[in-house]
DNA sequence: CTGATGACGTTGA
DNA sequence: GTCAACGCCATCA
């Protein structure tokens, strides 16, 4: 962690850096991005490291559009605020309208 | 090298 | 349409 930091990691802080503001994504769509469909465990468990770097992870989610990583930010609602702070409606950890505010990476780069 | 873990996704009943 | 189980791949011990 003193230089390298995987090149997969950094492929997916890279990836959800540039989520649009407002708009969130899902795991399974930036691990199809990054060649590794079958790898989406792996986008969210390199966000352990997110914390450290200026990744928004608060606008990534699962499929279901479901807040599953909240449990691992330093609240147990930051995610929701941040999400909420940017006029994306949560309610029970779960984002409203997320297929509007689905950002597709390969849709949109 | 083997085993276990995990912020997911898909398929089957 | 909802719930449960399996699978996949990369990292850590």
């Amino acid at each position: 962690m003193t230089t390298e930091t995987h090149n997969f990691y950094e492929r997916v802080y890279t990836v959800v850096r540039q989520i649009p503001y407002g708009r969130v994504t899902s795991y399974g769509a930036i691990a199809k991005f990054l060649g590794a469909a079958r790898s989406a465990r792996m986008v969210g468990y390199a966000m352990n490291g997110s914390h450290a770097k200026d990744v928004p992870a608060h606008r990534v989610v699962n499929r279901k559009g479901l807040l599953t990583g909240k449990h691992h930010f330093e609240g147990t609602n930051l995610m929701q605020q941040l999400l909420e702070s940017e006029g994306i409606e949560v309610v029970e950890n779960e984002i409203q309208d997320f297929e509007k505010l689905f950002w597709d990476p390969m849709r949109e780069l």
